[in-house]
RNA sequence: GGAGGGGUAGCGUAAUUGGUAACGCAGCGGUCUUGAAAACCGCCGCCCUAAAGGCUUGCAGGUUCGAGUCCUGUCCCCUCCGCCA
């Protein structure tokens, strides 16, 4: 969510830097509404503060033990009044703040001009290309050969768009989970097991709703939704709180699974592990203070990256665009790791700094040392990494002629030793 | 799911028959001190550029001139019962 008083005072500037992301919004009517809710906001508190005046008078002659029903039935008039005028209000309150929910947030300075994916900066590109001296497979062919994944009976069970892992395809999706949530704990991240369902307000909190309900799956008919990402749950944690400043930077990081209904994906990547309705994530959110963040989002950017650096599987990290950005991002990296079967680089991780657009949906704050005011945080998150796109990647990048799969070293001990699959 | 009890500032507590939310601890700033502690003074829920003012007793309503207090709904916590991995 924007701060209102930014539209208010500038309301040309946030078009322009909205723009950037490819958002239309005329922000002249909001400035128009925001008017005429204070103007009654403003006459409401008058006829309040009238009132108040009145009943301590009330109060004041009957110790007294004088008469107050001349004053009483003046009273009773205000506050009819104040009815009427309040339930004017709350229609504008409500418009206003549906409004704001679904302004997207602004890009910072940094972030390139675009109209598409193809406008991303690619900022650097890791590790050589393997070059096979056969024809490589990719992995959900060499996957169903191998009887690591059934994509077929997981159809059967529950639906397109779901797989069931089997055999060394389970325990090598156990063993990055294990290995990817140490890796965040040696870098002092704090590892929490959350709740896999959030209800309404945390998916406000992060951006979620009530934009993009039709990406989420919801627990009928009990009002909780499947989390998207554990970014929900962790960022949500602190909904609500003032933080006292020496908790400061916070770093979480979760195993979760994640569930997207994937609304209007139809048709693409229907084949393998690239797009599913549930998969398995590793992810990192850091809270910080707003002076911080840019400097947290170049560490968690290496969090991730640096993942990828171990296993040995090569990777590019693109900035994206405006146009190809979220709703609730001010800035996004992404990390692509190479994918022989797509023949091109595709997404795996995504490191974003959301700025104040989150700490303000969820009133995340904090009291910086020393001062009275309290000040919203920032809130940053990124994958480290989604689990069956990096299993995906590395069955493909690490397939032997022979038809089988290779463990990179770093993996070994999370696979009681096994070589290959 | 049923019955009973409870929810007040970061924590712990208070508030006559309904009269407009108080105190302690913690925290922050200051005085004093070489420094610290102690003591003393101020701040110590939120909105508003500020003031005036308004809002705030889990949340949403209702009754009333006026609700922490009375009524209705709802959420959460505790105890017991039932069910259950």
């Amino acid at each position: 969510m924007l701060d209102i008083r930014r539209i208010r005072q500038d309301p040309e500037e946030v078009e322009r830097l909205l723009a950037k992301k490819h958002v239309v919004v005329d922000l002249n009517q909001v400035n128009i509404l925001d008017q005429r809710r204070r103007d009654v906001l403003g006459e409401i508190e008058r006829f309040k503060a009238e009132r108040n005046k009145s009943s301590e008078l009330v109060a004041a002659k009957k110790k007294r033990g004088e008469d107050a029903t001349e004053i009483i039935e003046k009273t009773r008039i205000v506050g009819e009044q104040i009815k009427q005028l309040e339930a004017s209000l709350a229609p504008l309150d409500e418009e206003l703040r549906l409004f704001l929910l679904t302004v997207p947030n602004t890009p910072l300075p940094e972030v390139p001009d675009g109209v598409s994916a193809d406008d991303n900066v690619e900022i650097h590109r890791v590790g050589l290309v393997p070059q096979f001296h056969f024809e490589p497979l990719p992995h959900w062919d060499l996957g169903e050969r191998l009887g690591i994944f059934d994509f077929e009976r997981a159809r059967k069970i529950t639906g397109a768009r779901f797989t069931v892992l089997k055999g060394m395809g389970a325990q090598l999706s156990r063993a990055l989970i294990n290995y990817m949530l140490d890796h965040a704990r040696a870098r002092n991240y704090l590892e929490v097991a959350p709740p896999y369902m959030v209800n309404y307000d945390s998916m406000v909190g992060t951006g979620q709703f009530p934009k993009f309900m039709d990406d989420a799956f919801g627990v009928t008919p009990h009002n909780y939704f499947l989390i998207p990402t554990a970014e929900v749950p962790l960022t949500n944690l602190h909904r609500g709180e003032i933080l006292s400043a020496d908790l400061l930077p916070i770093r979480y990081t979760a195993y979760t699974a994640s569930f997207r209904a994937e609304a209007g994906a139809a048709g693409r990547d229907t084949r393998g592990l690239i797009r599913q309705h549930q998969f398995d994530k590793v992810e990192l959110v850091r809270i910080v203070e707003p002076g911080d963040s840019a400097h947290a989002m170049e560490e968690m950017l290496r969090d991730a990256e640096t993942i990828l650096e171990e296993l040995e599987i090569p990777y590019r990290t693109v900035l994206l665009c405006g146009a190809d950005m979220g709703f609730g991002q001010a800035k996004t990296y992404d990390i692509e790791v190479w994918m022989p079967s797509y023949g091109r680089y595709v997404e795996i991780s995504s490191v974003s700094n959301m700025t104040d657009f989150q700490a303000r949906r969820a009133e995340i704050r904090y009291r910086p040392k020393g001062a009275k005011k309290t000040e919203l945080v920032h809130t940053l998150n990124g994958s480290a990494l989604a689990v069956g796109r990096t299993m995906a990647a590395l069955v493909e990048n690490y397939q032997t002629m022979s038809g089988h799969v290779r463990i990179p070293d770093v993996l070994k001990s999370y696979m009681s030793g096994v070589e290959e699959i």
